[in-house]
DNA sequence: CATGAATGAGGATTCATTCAT
DNA sequence: AATGAATGAATCCTCATTCAT
């Protein structure tokens, strides 16, 4: 059992590295830019090596985007069931969204840019978990709607949306751009998405 | 020279439509997913013939890109300097921003999601004339908060470069679902950017 | 139209020529064991070239099994309607199945080697007509036990397939070995179906 | 001793078992068509247990021909010595040659259409095996010829060979439709084999 | 005995590009 | 201005084989 055991973990390991690896070279070349010796290169193996990992390239970006979107919607699921003010919910979640960029490597980028080369087939979990996403982030801004501390006018579906759009928007400019915090750009998010530019009062 | 003039014209045709066809045929499959066939199918021609018109497929990408970039910018040098409030003039820019993912085919979306597949060599002319448009942007919003009619706390680059992520999420969207309307969208973008989502006063 | 007529003429050589190479190769080292590039060497072109003329080396398979069965068939039909005795035309039949062995190249042996190889969807033009071939076959020994000249008790269906067998058999020894010759080998084919193994009276 | 004894026991059951998913893996895909893979599969081990049985791919083959042949022409000799009538033998030898389709599960297939995938070294042996049953099959029809029981006029060469010719057409249509009963087509064989198809007398 | 992991060479296929006509 | 034919390099994927454990 601890062979066994040793085995699968030490798949399991590389399984991961793989779709690192994968991640890294999608975001940088996009999907049918890179090759799978890109991939192999990137994790210090060979091409060959790879189908070990994967069936094919298109899994491959499969995964990515799954391992992106699973861990992202998990905190998204997390956060909405916790106590707290809307609008404090709100910076949570973009602060999440924006941190998934950094902290995923790139496999949010690829899901967000490359996803639409996936057969139909694979891409229905992934449909799934977009659409819950953009579901939680709606009720966010309904219960605010509800209780008062949003404008009653507010197009629910379309404010989560455009922050969604946003916070990408801003999810690429930081791993194109180290320099930039993630903070004081979630931040900054959520002020434009609560108040606009206005003039205060 | 008529005879010249005559071919010259119809050469210019069959140019303007196989920029045409390759933003078509790019923003469906990417730079990379795309193949010369696939544009010469979409033009009606064979594969060898779109050489006369491309000097290769890279020169596609980036005549595309440029096509879109061009009449964007120079819709919105003339917006500039026209008069009006900065409200008015900021709901202009959305407007015509989201127009051009509709008029151009779909060459906007291939510069936004694409343009990086180029050589640096051929980007140039693209950063430059990307620039110039996120400027021209920014002056609006800094000429809102100079004339007061915004926040003065706004950090206008944050500002204009949030509207472009905005108005390019949407404009992808308007691409995708053709049901959606274009102004209604709009002025949404213009009302989330100008008053947040928070309560009136 | 001349240079139209001339290059649809130039592509049909080409295409003639790669469906001989391609039996050439697969009667050699079979469907699995040739590589496209022998294919292409054969023909004297370059390997990618040789998708200009076949849509994939299984539709090379499918081009060549048809090949050999078309012109194999349509002789037997021939055959079939017109008059003499039945030994007669059974003497012709085998002649003529023997000879396609070495007029049609390798295409036969190909054929009855190789063709299982084929994807069912690929091989239903096959089995129709190698059913028909099987077919005319039998009507010829039924209207020989009918009309007297051969032994009422034959089952005309064992003696069509046995005799196909023979042919076959008979067929890839005259490829093998050059030396032997195909009118004398078919003397004895027919004597041996005709009268068997026993002596006379 | 005892160890190893059962070790080598169990080996050799292995080894057969490896021999037999070899021969039914040949049989069904062809040698090149057949993946070491579809034969750890069929045997249930992994890929790469498989070379403790088969030092490689091609000694399989070598190996699934050679276990075909060797009981095929064993069973040969013995039939050879024992007395009877020649037409008697006959049919015994033709029962036997259908019945090793069945009971040898696919390895005489393969031995028939794969064999020449051997490098000429490894098909030495089996040109020797394989000369000596048509020596042997010769001799049955020369002496035939020889006691009066045979046509005086036979060219027994051409004559075994066509029988073989025969059996192995039928071989093979016994192992593709397993409802055709093995002594109903002995039957026939011999029948053709003797008599032809021309009336009695 | 057996396996999981890895290799690396080979193979089918695609595709941007060229060019004679 | 356009095309058909050809190219050849690149790319995805397969697979026989090896080997440490």
């Amino acid at each position: 059992m601890t062979t066994s055991r040793a085995t699968s973990t030490r798949y399991q390991q590389q399984h991961q590295r793989a779709i690192a690896a994968a991640a890294s070279v999608f975001a940088k070349k996009g999907f049918h830019g890179a090759t799978t010796q890109d991939i192999a290169n990137e994790m210090g193996i060979q091409q060959g090596s790879l189908y070990y990992y994967f069936d094919s390239k298109e899994a491959a970006l499969e995964e990515v985007c799954l391992f992106a979107l699973r861990d992202y919607l998990s905190r998204m699921e997390v956060l909405a069931t916790q106590p707290g003010s809307i609008t404090n919910k709100l910076g949570k979640a973009i602060q999440s969204h924006l941190a998934s960029y950094r902290t995923h490597h790139e496999a949010m980028k690829v899901h967000n840019e490359q996803r639409l080369y996936l057969a139909d087939t694979r891409r229905e979990q992934l449909k799934t978990l977009g659409s819950r996403y953009r579901e939680l982030l709606e009720q966010l801004f309904s219960a605010g709607v509800k209780d008062g501390s949003l404008n009653p006018q507010l197009d629910c579906r379309f404010s989560a949306r455009s922050l969604i759009g946003l916070c990408n928007y801003w999810g690429v400019m930081l791993l194109r751009d180290t320099r930039l915090d993630i903070e004081d750009i979630g931040a900054r998010c959520l002020e434009l998405t609560l108040q606009g530019s206005l003039p205060p009062g």
